[in-house]
DNA sequence: TAGTGGTCTAGACCACGCT
DNA sequence: GCGTGGTCTAGACCACTAG
């Protein structure tokens, strides 16, 4: 890996036209996709702040970028390596159906009863503390969790039921409609644990609200690790072009 | 907007928990629930970190975090604001329709003959270098520009032609299908000069193949500000219960 | 010109995974 | 224990906006 970044001299008396991190992931950039291979481990910061020149924090603000991107993994207490492709998840309805259904690749962890927090009372159109079961589920894709999910229905017909209830008690229902909203977050303390993550790291949050009867029938807020995820649609009538499930080689 | 963070103590001896960035966060999170409304200005950094105790680049940490969220939004020589609920963007095809339809809300902002990148020389698969045209388009919401599209398809029939001509010839052709994804990424220079925001911030990148005549036809690689937006995706029979645009209480 | 956020430095210590 | 990335500090200077 090159040591030369100087592509924006920043000479004194001229405009520094782009940050010395900037130049530094552009630098990165080019030698991951030039000499690097999927899986391979970065020199440590320490040494790569020293051959670039720069203090460690300005290397790592780079690093975050290309994280950022997908380019790069770090692990705590391990190293840099070099991401693989982001894996392809499949978002689209694939027909119209509630949450558990057939093939739904969706794993249940657990239930719980709760008062409707107060983006979910929004959502449902109901008083906020109204209780509601959270069905908690997660997506593992390539051997890692790679989202997380907290599905807000009303509760089951008797207390206690199991997880398996609630959703069956869903598709008793006609499916009328729903739709999904895509925007940038940040894990929180429970999420980043379960998507194996610090706190704060980006995630693409996905709301689905699923209406039946008329109404909204239940609520679904679902984390995607941001790092390793491509959120993917199959729109109708692109059957003829079929989107692949991401792969890891 | 209170002093106090110590929610995780982080007494000598006792395991610190939560990074102070992460409580302050939180910290600020709630105070802007309760004590502030959009478009309010904070305190300057300085100000803030030493009413919180803390060094400024620490707390920066944590408006990194509520900026990544939407909830703040950062101006150079100006100062640090509450941001606006995010806007929703409806992302799904409202029907099977190519770009440059009837209502489609983008804007032309010029037309370019160049060769294919390699990404996009994938996605339309033909050999990188293909002369093809580039459309550039822009999304404008709230007065803001809050996306910037590349669109990629064969050259219009003769050379110079407009950037209308090349998307009539699209248009003239039956739309087999398409299909969308979704990632993060960071903005280049390019991108972060359209969208009014600095290189590398944070921007939800959607890319859409379409397919005609069973080939893919034409690709599309937008640039959507992640933090002020919010993508919309209206889902077959949701008729019944349209998307509504962000709101925060 | 004053005040803001943006960049950068050179250190220190901590948490974690491995050996 | 050692080496890794993660957090935090206390400064400095720069780029930009506005009065």
């Amino acid at each position: 890996m090159g040591t030369t970044t100087g592509r924006t001299a920043s000479r004194p008396g001229t405009s520094p036209a782009e940050p010395k991190y900037w130049q530094l992931r552009t630098a990165l950039t080019d030698a991951l996709d030039a000499e690097f291979s999927v899986g391979q481990v970065l020199p440590d910061e320490r040494t790569l702040a020293a051959r670039f020149g720069v203090a460690r924090a300005t290397l790592r603000q780079a690093l975050d970028q290309l994280e950022l991107e997908g380019r790069l993994q770090r692990r705590r207490g391990v190293g840099t390596t070099v991401a693989p492709p982001r894996v392809g998840v499949d978002v689209s309805p694939a027909g119209q159906t509630w949450p558990g259904a057939e093939d739904d690749p969706w794993t249940v962890t657990g239930l719980t009863a709760v008062g409707a927090p107060p983006a979910v009372a929004r959502a449902l159109d109901v008083p906020r503390g109204t209780p509601l079961s959270l069905v908690g589920r997660v997506l593992v894709a390539a051997g890692q969790p790679v989202a997380i999910e907290r599905l807000y229905a009303p509760p089951g017909p008797r207390p206690a039921a199991g997880a398996d209830e609630v959703l069956a008690a869903l598709r008793d229902q006609p499916l009328e409609g729903q739709d999904r909203s895509v925007e940038l977050g940040s894990a929180d303390a429970e999420q980043s644990r379960g998507l194996d993550r610090l706190p704060g790291s980006p995630v693409l949050l996905v709301t689905t609200r699923y209406t039946a009867a008329g109404q909204v029938a239940a609520v679904s807020l679902a984390t995607y690790r941001a790092d390793t995820c491509r959120l993917t649609f199959a729109l109708a009538g692109s059957a003829a072009a079929p989107v692949r499930v991401g792969h890891r080689p």
